[in-house]
Parts: structure tokens; sequence; C-alpha cells
DNA sequence: CGACTTTGACCTGCGC
DNA sequence: GCGCAGGTCAAAGTCG
């Protein structure tokens, strides 16, 4: 399974290719000072033999000099042996300088020997970490697949439960949760399969329970966007859902059509009023997502291989825009245009466009997901006021710049500045979280130039007043508020360290802060979730992931969202629970999420009590802490896994590329 | 030589 | 209808 030419870290293989190399080359040193000193040995024979042979001896040094490159102690002692030989009795120093050549012999042998023994103890040093890192893949899987069948059984059973009361409703149901399961989707920023799959229709009848529609709406907050009516989210109702389609992540083959390239627009152009009609039923596929971030290099690494164009000076700004589309499929529409800001040339503003319909580099996920919710909230919103509670998240929209907070810039130029072109602009350069997401989105980044920020782990915070993530006067802004009670409980999570990619961390976060925000922005049910919420400004350190591990363990439904948040991430294309759940088309191995399978079982016990969602909320909050979130993080895998985190950002094959834009 | 970038020309939508 | 600005195309140039 695991072995040395397996080892995918790449110090690993320096490092065995090390010993490897140091042992051959002690070996073969050794070799030649064999030679050598036998060499010396005949020489020393022969002149002892023939007792004046030195013209042939003389001779046979230069050889040797010269092949030994004259630099060796050895060599050099013969040779002064050889002119000792020349004035004194030839007998008697030939016997001592073989003493003394057999001394040198054995001492440069033990040394010798003992850079092999040290080698060779690296070595099993070595055989003996893989071993173990063996022994942990192994149980890594027994507890990964333990747990895929633990789901399983239980989503039969919910499936079992709920199917006999689903049956009058069928035909409404079945509409409505393919609607749900492309929101599945949606949110983890990945390409679905084709609804009518195997996989699609299941998840689809597993979504029938009511604790499956509450568990993608935690994590998964996107549902709202192309819910009709009567959706699952309880402000979804009366919000205007301009389309049914997403603008930029909804899947293409879902969305019935998506943002089509300029060709293909011509040619729809064409054929008279159809396009038009498209275009005006479905007005929000020319959604817009536009990322402000803080970066160094000239395009954001979002993990997408994109090819330029076509570069134009935009009014307003010196800085050229450049355009780039797609090129991870030939036939993808997805476009994005980046230009930096004029206020700040040290912010890049990307723009995206369209839908991926082909699977999304792991890298390229974490981007994907964050702009496919921003969209999709900007596509559920209106031009009115309005603040919403969508299943936890509480978003604000606004057209009164007033309402901005102080810390969200807001450039009227890039907010929605065509109405065939609703923008929602994500601002991540205004907090330290940002530093960590411009790490994310490129690997370049370097947060000390624009940040103090020191954390280490990925910290894509959100706020920490009660709506974490707010939506402001178009902007969608992860807040800069000091720390409390949300911003601890955030930061538990946000060093969650699934020893891959970073981007599966930004789904657990999402979904974990979505849980927190649904359980604080909840009005508290009883006056002990108030005091626990007012206690966790004051607990300790210490308690951060044993109150996480028992918030998560307390509460069910925050345990499924989560375990359909990772079997999202980790699944394939399996039958297991990612392939039920993920839409990632087996783009992500077994093999690669390995270092994802973590100890759930040991992580997040089964509950042992009845606990109501809203109070375990509390109970979790009461129990975090109010200092510096780097204290403590949640490990789901050993920290000596070398194969982790292989496919982060900083390897996107396209880094350079993307950075030499 | 293929992939990619550059850049001027062209197309389209929108406001006046 | 005209002009402007955004967006796209495609030939030429560049690079590995």
């Amino acid at each position: 399974m695991l072995t040395f030419s397996t080892v995918r870290n790449p110090c690993w293989r320096i490092r065995i290719g090390t010993l490897k190399s140091r042992t051959q080359k002690a070996s073969k040193q050794a070799r030649e000072r064999e030679r050598v000193d036998v060499r010396a040995m005949e020489f020393g024979a022969a002149s002892g033999r023939s007792g004046g042979g030195h013209g042939g001896g003389v001779v046979k040094d230069e050889k040797r000099n010269e092949s030994s490159g004259g630099g060796d102690d050895e060599s050099r002692r013969q040779d002064e042996a050889v002119d000792h030989n020349k004035v004194a009795d030839p007998v008697t120093i030939t016997a001592t300088s073989m003493v003394e050549t057999t001394a040198s012999i054995a001492s440069t042998k033990n040394e010798k020997v003992g850079e092999l023994e040290s080698a060779m103890a690296e070595m099993s040093e070595v055989r003996e970490e893989n071993q173990r890192l063996k022994t942990c893949l192994d149980r890594i899987l027994k507890d990964y697949r333990s747990l895929q069948m633990q789901f399983q059984d239980i989503v039969q059973a919910q499936q079992e439960t709920k199917r006999s009361p689903d049956k009058e409703n069928n035909d409404i149901n079945d509409q409505e949760l393919t609607e749900e399961s492309e929101l599945v989707s949606l949110s983890l920023g990945r390409v679905p399969r084709n609804p009518k799959s195997e996989d699609q229709t299941r998840v689809s009848k597993e979504l029938k329970g009511e604790e499956f529609k509450e568990e993608l709406s935690l994590g998964l907050d996107c549902k709202f966007e192309t819910t009709k009516s009567g959706g699952t989210g309880s402000t979804t109702e009366n919000l205007p859902i301009p389309s049914p389609t997403n603008c930029s992540e909804v899947p293409k083959e879902e969305a019935g059509e998506t943002w089509p390239p300029s060709n293909v627009l011509k040619t729809l152009r064409d054929n008279n009023g159809d396009a038009d009609e498209v275009s005006k039923q479905n007005p929000a596929k020319r959604a817009r997502v536009c990322v402000r971030a803080r970066c160094d290099t000239p395009t954001m690494n979002d993990g997408c291989q994109w090819r330029k164009y076509g570069q134009k000076i935009a009014k307003g700004n010196p800085c050229p825009r450049a355009y780039y589309r797609c090129t991870v499929a030939p036939s993808c529409p997805v476009r994005k245009q980046v230009q930096r800001w004029v206020e700040d040339m040290s912010i890049l503003i990307t723009t995206y466009e369209g839908t991926h319909n082909h699977p999304l580099p792991l890298s390229a996920t974490a981007i994907a997901s964050t702009t496919s919710a921003a969209a999709s909230m900007l596509l559920s919103g209106s031009s009115t006021s309005r603040s919403t509670d969508l299943n936890g998240l509480n978003f604000y929209l606004s057209d009164n710049g007033s309402k901005a907070q102080q810390y969200y810039l807001s450039n009227p130029a890039l907010s929605s500045p065509s109405p065939s072109h609703p923008t929602i602009t994500l601002d991540l350069t205004s907090n330290p979280a940002v530093s960590q997401f411009g790490r994310l989105i490129n690997p370049n980044y370097n947060p000390s130039r624009f940040s103090s920020s020191s954390t280490t782990s990925l910290n894509f915070s959100t706020s920490s007043q009660s709506n974490g993530l707010s939506w402001s006067n178009g902007f969608l802004s992860y807040g800069t508020q000091p720390q409390s009670y949300n911003n601890n409980n955030r930061n538990i999570l946000s060093n969650i360290n699934l020893g891959k990619s970073q981007q599966p961390i930004m789904e657990i976060n999402n979904i974990f802060q979505s849980y927190l925000q649904k359980n604080i922005t909840s009005t508290p049910s009883s006056q002990a979730q108030v005091q626990a919420q007012a206690q966790a400004q004051h607990s300790l350190p210490d308690h951060t992931i044993a109150a996480a591990t028992k918030a998560i363990t307390a509460d069910p439904t925050f345990q499924s969202a989560l375990a359909a948040a990772l079997t999202s991430i980790i699944g394939n294309g399996s039958s297991g629970i990612g392939g039920t759940l993920s839409g990632n088309q087996g783009q992500v191995g077994v093999g690669e999420n390995l270092s994802q399978n973590m100890k759930w079982g040991e992580l997040f016990p089964p509950p042992t009590s009845t606990s109501k969602v809203n109070g375990c909320g509390s109970s979790f909050l009461s129990k975090t802490s109010t200092t510096a979130p780097s204290t403590s993080s949640l490990m789901f895998h050993p920290p000596s896994l070398p194969f982790a985190s292989s496919k982060s950002a900083s390897a996107s094959p396209d880094n350079n590329r993307d950075n030499t834009n």
C-alpha cells in the first residue's frame, strides 16, 4: 500500500534518495579504498620481492595518484613510504609501511562501516515510520468503511421511516427534492452528475426526511436560490426568485441552460427570439460573483485553468481588465475578469461568470463554493432592503449604503453595474481571515504584506456578530469584529486540518458557521442559553476542543450536517456516502481522501443524549473560549502523515501560469 | 510546434 | 441614429 515508491511527500523521497545515495557512495568509496590498498600491498610485496624495482613503483604511484586524484592521505603515506625505501632498508621500511597502511585501512574501513551502519539505521527508521504510517492508514480506512456502513444504515432507516407518509405527495416531493439535490452541489462548488443518475435519484429520495432537509440547510445554505415556492427555507417563500437557475455555480444540465459562450449566444440570437426569451426568463444566469482579495500576483490562483482572451482598459480604471475563459474543459462557459482595484492596486478584483460544466479541480472548489453561495444570495435578493435569516445564515440585503459596515469596502462601480449582470462582491480584503483566504486562492500571497494575522490554520471567518456572514450593499463580507463567542467557536473549526486541501476546511467551516449562526441568530429559547452565550465570552481556551466536540456530539443534526459535508468532500463516484451526496464525479479518489477519512467515530461519538438543536448550540457556546484561535486545533489526522496536503492550492499545476498572467 | 498572450478591430447593448 | 463602453475575436507575437 504505502511503500517507498509510493510515498507522495517529496521530502520523503529526498530523504530516502539521500540515504540511498549516501549508502551507495559509502560502499563505493570503501571499494575504491580496498582497490587502492590491494594495489599498495601488491606494490609493497613486489618491491619487497624485487628489492629494487623502484622505477616501476614510481610509475605505479603516478598512475595511482592520477586515478585517486592525488589528494588521498593513504596514497601520500604510501608515497612517503616508497620514498623512504630509497634511503632505508627496503625490507624494514616496506614492512613498516604495510603495517601503517593496514592500520589506516582498518580505521578507514571502520569509519565507512560506521557510516554505513548509521545510514542503515536511518533506513530502518524510515522503514519503521513507513510501517507506522501503513498501520495508521489501515486504521483510517477501517474507520472510514465502518462509518460509511453506519451512514448507509441510517440513511436506509430514515428512508423507510419516511417513505409511507411521503407517498401521497410523491410527485411534488420528487420535484422539490430534485431541486434540493441540485442544491447540494451548489454550495460545494462541484458539478453534480446528471440529476437522472442513480445517485442523484437516491439522494432525492433520501432527502425526503425532514432531518435531511435540515442537515442540508445547515451547511448548504444556497438552497433557497432555486426553491420556487414553498421551499424548505423558512424565509425563502417570500423571496422573489428571479430564476430557477443559479448564476455561477449551478450545473449547466440542471440549470437548464446557463451562460453560454458568445458564439453560442450569437447562434441563439440568430435563431430568432428563443435566446431572448430564455434570457428574459432567466436573468439570473448573468449574475456575477466578484471576489475582491489582496493579491500580489497578476491573478488569483483559484485552481482552475484559464486562458486569457482579451484585455481592455475599462473606464475609470487605468489598470487594464483582463478577460479569461476556463480551459479545463473546451466547452466550459465560465469566464472571469481580472482587474486591479483603482483605489488600492494591491487588491485584485476577480469577477466570475457562468458555471463550470466539468469536474472542478479540488483546488478550484473552494472559490467555486464561495462564489456559488454568494451568487445564490445575489439571486435570492432583490433591490429592496431586506434582512433575512436563511437556515441560520443571516443575510442582509440593502441598497442603503449607510448600512454597510465600516469594514466592507463599497465601490458602486463594482456592484451590479448592469441590470443584466447583477454582481455580488465578496470582499475578502478587510479581515485577518482574508489573508488566509488569500493564501488559499493564491499560494504566493504574502499575508504579512497586508495583514498582521499570524494564525497558522485556515481561518475563513465570519463576523463575530450574530449574523456573521453579512450581506450589505451588495457586498458579502466576512466580518472583522473583535472576537466573541461566535468568533471563537468559528475558530475551532477554522483550525480543523483535514490534511489535504484547504477547500474541505472551508466547507466544513462554512457548515459549522451556519450551524452556529443558526443557533445564535435564533432567539434563545431560554434564559440558560443567553447565559451560556454570555459565559462563552469568559471561558477558558482549554475548553475549546472539548466544547466543540461536546457540541458536535450532543447534536445529531449538526453531526449529520457535518457528515454530509464531509461525505461530499470525501465523496467520489462510489456507492458510499460520498457517491450519495457528492456530485464530484469521482474526481477525488479514495486514495487521495485517505487523509480525510478521519476517525469520525472517535472524534464525534454517537450522541448519548436527546439534545435539541438549539440547546446544543448554546451548550457548545458556553464552553468555548474567548482567546486566540491558534490555541487549539482539531486535527483530524495524525500530524505526521506525510501523504497529506499533497493537493493543496499551492500544488495547483496552473500556479505559474496564473501567476504570470 | 503547440499553447498561450497581446492587441487592434469588431460586435453589441445601452443611454442620450 | 450616434457615440460610448463593455466584451469578444482573431491574427500576430512570444514562450517553453
